[in-house]
DNA sequence: AATGCTTTTTATCTTAAGATAATTTTTGCC
DNA sequence: GGCAAAAATTATCTTAAGATAAAAAGCATT
């Protein structure tokens, strides 16, 4: 049932049979509803996730207005910059779809890491990687045009498009929806 | 003579005598003059660097045209991409003025690693911090329009303005240099 | 002081994004 | 099937950025 909790931490490091049972032992998995909030701006985040299904958005609440900063979907991780610093979020997290999530506590964690210490060794590589993503996503918004951008959305992540309102993509495209939709537009008519 | 370095990783973890010698024997320093270039598009990266003087520039070449995603200033590590990934760099590194670096190879790193292995754990927490730092400064981009973006760094980076020609400035911004000479014109009117 | 090079600004024109409001389309639901 | 809410599009007007070219200002060096 959460295979694809050990096929991740696998792709880090090697498991025991003994090794895959503590981590069963430890999960907690829970479902939420559609728009249920797993984290809110100014709360202190207590807890990471791992999504087993479903779908997560990050956001920040500007001036009344969402923007969007992040999706998230199977198989992926997230860790509140809140939980790492312990201090208040300054963003959102809440769930796009009906989701499945497995949650890791402070405590939890912390006990997972002493009993299987080479842990400690997949999260550094995978904090490595996830700055590598970050920087190369970074620098590749700055030097693209935002038609650009939504083109190559379009080619890295076509699944969102499906299961995700174009209002957030806008904005996490770093557009207006209005803009979103006048640009998808223009697209379309040149392609022709 | 090194004592940045020591500072910079006692950040971290704390530092025996001992260890702080093995760590200055193993300093390599060189000094590069403004525009030597540390690191080529197309090259695998052998080392990664410490600024103790100078400002660095990273920056992609896109259709001739130098697109600046970072500036490395004293006491800046710079852990190139390449260096982690063992692939060809996709930007390059430049001195923006005479500086001074310590160089880090692979070899001498593991050897490091080896004689002092809590500096993994210093690697860990950096890598932890920069992805944070990276996220907050993308998630800061997208939602801050570029008049906004280039008013934040005049307050978080002042220096830069001192020491960086503003077309560099420009394109790390995410704008073009005549739009950013335009901008600044807007603001200064506005203020008076 | 004169020259050449780098950096910044100015000017003009074009294009696309922001703001706002209204409308249309889609979706879920009783 | 009809209704309400959510999502997407359209229209209009304003504002700022991109492209390009040219001029001006700042520097360094001889």
């Amino acid at each position: 049932m959460t295979d694809e909790i050990i096929s991740f931490i696998t792709r880090y490091v090697p498991l025991t049979e003994e090794e895959i049972a503590i981590i069963h032992e430890q999960n907690l998995i829970r479902s939420y509803r559609k728009d249920a909030v797993l984290l809110s701006e100014g709360e202190y985040a207590k807890e990471c996730f791992f999504i087993l299904q479903g779908c997560v958005r990050s956001y920040y609440l500007i001036d009344g207005e969402e923007k969007t900063t992040d999706f998230y979907t199977e198989s992926q991780a997230i860790t509140p910059i809140s939980y790492t610093k312990k201090e208040p979020s300054k963003y959102f997290l809440s769930c796009l779809e009906n989701s499945i999530i497995a949650l890791g506590s402070t405590e939890r964690n912390n006990q997972l890491l002493e009993k299987i210490p080479k842990l400690r060794s997949m999260v550094a590589q995978l904090n490595s990687e996830l700055l590598i993503q970050k920087q190369v996503s970074f620098d590749d918004f700055k030097s693209l045009s935002p038609e650009q951008r939504y083109l190559s959305l379009l080619e890295t992540r076509p699944d969102l498009f499906n299961r995700v309102p174009l209002y957030h993509i806008a904005t996490f495209l770093g557009i207006t929806p209005v803009s979103l939709s006048r640009m998808r537009k223009r697209v379309s008519t040149k392609v022709k």
